[in-house]
DNA sequence: TAGATTGTTAATCGATTAACAATC
DNA sequence: TAGATTGTTAATCGATTAACAATC
């Protein structure tokens, strides 16, 4: 609170995400201390980038010692806001949106999902979890009530813009777009982008520089 | 072929893949040609960034009418690999292994999981779309047998290195991380990492960042 | 103390943007 | 032709890495 707090470069965000999970992996081990160089092996960064992210967190390491885990851990969970509730609808319950309404990670890290869309009546009524699958028509009440913080774009490219409007309009400030296509939100509403697809073409991209392998891996003759 | 071809910059490669669905849209809305400022539109990013990423193609705009839509996609899926069949097993049949076993976007771009692996002995025979789970120590013939190239890592974080390390030796040259921890390859074998909750807790600290919206749409009183 | 590790500054590296001549 | 858009160079911007004094 008494420390700027805003807009660290998302370059840091995105490494501050990965150090949190880490520090929670060397804790439920009952490490205390752990060095930047340990981090940086840990994850595949170096050591230099390692500490230069940390100084962007209101928290200090000790010469020889490295970092207290506890007090990491906690001031991590303090800037990324993993220490209050997240509330979140998912709009498109298609394998990809069933599967995060389920996905058992979320609760665990304080992302609650407490409603489920989908314009298909087949699929309405649907029970998910907790939840049970519902039209379209009823999101914007609950978004409202609910006081839903995020929407979970899961549906065809071709419906992706008018869910983030829908979403948009009932109130939610941050929009987590799963469609293949681009969507325009207001500044109010931040927007992140996750494209499987994407992510597996990126993939074999470089399988494809790597090149054929000099000797498959346990070739006989 | 004949154009220097490996290792354009990842920063490139990820804006590519987002230019080939953008373009395959457009051809499917038979769009003939396209600017790159109508691309940098669609995609949020400036026209000169478009202009630069396209000279790293073996393919040429015109002036005056940009870019011809259906060169541009030819090309993107060469560069890309996307013009050929990648062939991927799964390890982990959780919600998520489950819904990308599934995923309908992978065969539409030439993605084909011929296999799905678990531990857990209630999972396998489990029918999911047109491959049933197998037990993980059918994984290493499966992975010879049927010449996959990728790996998709969809266990649990102190799972995730050993079915790295059994996808790996089996012969696999791509892996895709799903899991929370960071995985260790040799360097014959690429590596990409993406974890639905870092990118939820990316996007809950942007909404942090913007602060209390001023005014609520749709307050009343 | 001696030595390991931090915090920080400066140097390097790479990516994005601006600008504009060439071109159709 | 006139004007719009490319391809490309140079400028800017930001992110990563190297290095080292401070410190426990």
């Amino acid at each position: 609170m008494t420390k700027k707090n805003s807009a660290l470069p998302s370059s840091v965000i995105r490494r501050l995400t990965r150090y949190l999970t880490e520090v929670q992996m060397l804790r439920e081990r009952d490490v205390e201390w752990v060095a930047s160089h340990e981090l940086a092996e840990g994850l595949g960064l170096t050591s230099s980038t390692v500490r230069q992210d940390l100084t962007h967190l209101d928290f200090s390491g000790t010469s020889k010692r490295g970092y207290e885990t506890a007090g990491l851990e906690r001031v991590l969970n303090r800037v990324l806001g993993a220490d209050t509730e997240w509330r979140m609808v998912v709009v498109g319950a298609g394998n990809l949106g069933r599967a995060l309404a389920v996905h058992e990670d979320f609760p665990r890290r304080g992302f609650k999902v407490v409603g489920v869309f989908d314009a298909d009546k087949q699929k309405i009524g649907m029970r998910l979890g907790s939840v049970k699958v519902r039209g379209m028509r009823e999101l914007p009440g609950v978004v409202r009530r609910e006081r839903v913080d995020v929407g979970i774009i899961a549906v065809p490219a071709h419906a992706a813009q008018s869910a983030a409007d829908l979403l948009i309009a009932a109130g939610v400030r941050g929009l987590l777009n799963l469609a293949l296509t681009h969507v325009i939100a207001p500044r109010h509403v931040a927007v992140t982008e996750s494209r499987i697809v994407s992510t597996v073409m990126e993939l074999t991209y470089a399988v494809k520089c790597l090149g054929e392998p000099a000797l498959p891996p346990g070739a006989g003759a």
